[in-house]
DNA sequence: CTCTAACCGAGACGGTACGTCTCGTCTTTTG
DNA sequence: CAAAAGACGAGACGTACCGTCTCGGTTAGAG
């Protein structure tokens, strides 16, 4: 997890060390209650309540109450993005598919769309979700979909962007609305509905 | 807008009636207010200082502030939905896709976000969203797509909710994270792959 | 019950009468609330819900809700003023005392006591107490008080009303503060003091 | 003035300490307030503004509007107990009546009475002022009265409790009815009523 | 036997204060 | 000299009563 904040310059000086345990304490007290009780229980002093810290030592390292609570949401639960490139698009957007349904699901899931509501009201919050999350996602999927119309399964003229929000997209849409299930076997629907329309042929 | 909170059972029997004046002056401020300085200047006091009426009258007609906010928004900025059926499934969709990405422009959209973020804190807000603005919406795109089934414009084995979410997934995603401008163009472009897919031909 | 509020001049011209069922009702109500609940309890609204009553009745005949306590209090618990001149001014005197001492045991004190309190910041109460209460068993006192020094009982240079305040402050002093108790055996004690003193002879 | 609410335990530990200004500045704007407009006036919010305080830091050293008033009241008014034991009871009784007169006189006296009217309506506030101005007036008093026994002064039998009342309750009965004035004169004249009585000799 | 004035219930309304919450900062002592 | 402890100013929250103000619907005596 690189662009991390919560990682400033080490103590350049002499003087007390800055204690590792507590700032271990904190991503784990902030991701448990993140988990119990959502963003509404991840108060910044529950926070340094529960890791046995002070607030100040928690504002030292974060700027904002969302950035302790991404970065603690991230440790927990980002797990690598494993894209593999198989040769068979279809199949390998389906299995990345797969993987973010099973992150959007149960109180993980909760979680991350309580982090991107926060994120229209703060802005930092909204660009550490970017950056960390949006982003990488998308720059792997881009390659993926590049060699893909390199090897002639996608149209040369495919906007990828618009692809992806495609794929993506309707994730999102129905993590925050709640208006359909996120069930399993969306994954190959996305995709085969992205890559093949419903026009009849 | 019907089912809209804020329009309770009319007093069936004697008592005062209910000032229409001060139902609008809590709807204006709540505007005004949202669109100045979003969700986090539309605290219930500032409406109420500024509708010049009592927290209490605001507690009374709606549940929390999220539900004025809605309707406070819905009763200024949402459009009727025009859906023409022309017979051109895809010049439909792009003009209905057209109109949202107009209301998601400017500040009315970041209103709009805010709303939708707030909504995840916030079920009975998020309930508002889906009855009020996401079901609407889907309801009527889903008659103009049986209808483009019906005279063989899309496959009949077709997902039509999912369709729906690849088209209107897109905008949702763009909105609440800005990773691309929610471009005009854009409508005929989403439609476009959605309908006809990047496979070649 | 003279002096009292609630019975304004009857209405001159036609028009409806006034409802003694409400009146009653009122009174009925605002003394029941301020057994069980003492003075906090007894708030307009709480009055008017119990009576059946709108809050607008209750304004109409009563200048403010210490003016129903206390007439409400008074209806209920003001027994008259039996002060018997049997020729022996302590005796008289101890039966009065003993009469107003169980008229501050129990939940009745307890309510005149909060009437005293709530009359220290309401004027209105305030004269209401005094005229209905204090006033007239200071008059009548006065009078066996005067026969008594007629008689040669007490000294002619005695001050009378300074002889009430002994005979009487302790009472309220104890009903207010309750650093002792109320005890029954306290009318002959306070008398015996007051008119012997307790310097040795 | 011990036993005083808004004084706890030092803090044992570290943590930022206590600001004495802010304490200070409470409650001389309590005192303020009350002076100036009574009890009524002084409320939390008008404290806090007028102290320049947060709400919550008055909440945090007294648990009532009562205790705040009450202490700052005693802070201001209460003149030490003076009291010499000049072997003249009847000398050293007056002149402590005559000091309470005095603190009883203006609006100071005024303050005291809404003190006690408050205090029956809230236990804390009624506790307060027991311990705080009864208790340790009675208690000298009574010193006074025992030495005064032991000289021969007053009966060996004399009931110094009810003593105590009859020179003391017919003060509050005053203040708090003001049925009759609190006249200079009146201290004399009430060590007189109480130690010789009014019989003829 | 209607008219009409006053009364009544219901309850909405603007207002003030309440006591609580969380924020982000500040100020000490402790290690 | 950093970290903990925790006090602090700020300001919104949702609630409780207040006293006032419509309403529509009685209710009787005057015309």
């Amino acid at each position: 997890m690189n662009g991390a904040v919560g990682e400033p310059a080490p103590s350049p000086k002499g003087g007390r060390p800055r204690s590792e345990r507590a700032h271990a304490a904190i991503l784990a007290a902030a991701a448990d209650l993140l988990v119990e009780g959502g963003w509404q229980a991840a108060t910044i002093e529950a926070i340094a309540a529960r890791a046995g810290v002070s607030k100040v030592t928690i504002y030292k390292w974060w700027p904002s109450r969302g950035a302790v609570a991404v970065e603690a949401y991230f440790a927990r639960y980002a797990q690598t993005i494993v894209f593999d490139d198989t040769g068979d698009v279809a199949r390998d957007l389906a299995a990345q598919i797969r993987v973010m349904i099973g992150a959007f699901r149960g109180r993980a899931g909760r979680v991350m769309a309580e982090l991107i509501g926060q994120a229209q009201l703060d802005d930092q919050l909204a660009e550490m979700l970017r950056r960390q999350w949006i982003e990488p996602r998308r720059q792997i999927t881009a390659a993926v979909l590049r060699s893909a119309v390199d090897r002639g399964q996608l149209r040369r003229d495919a906007d990828l962007e618009l692809l992806m929000d495609q794929l993506y997209g309707p994730l999102y849409y129905r993590l925050v609305f709640a208006h359909q299930p996120l069930a399993a076997g969306l994954a190959e629907e996305l995709v085969h509905g992205a890559l093949d329309g419903v026009r009849p042929r």
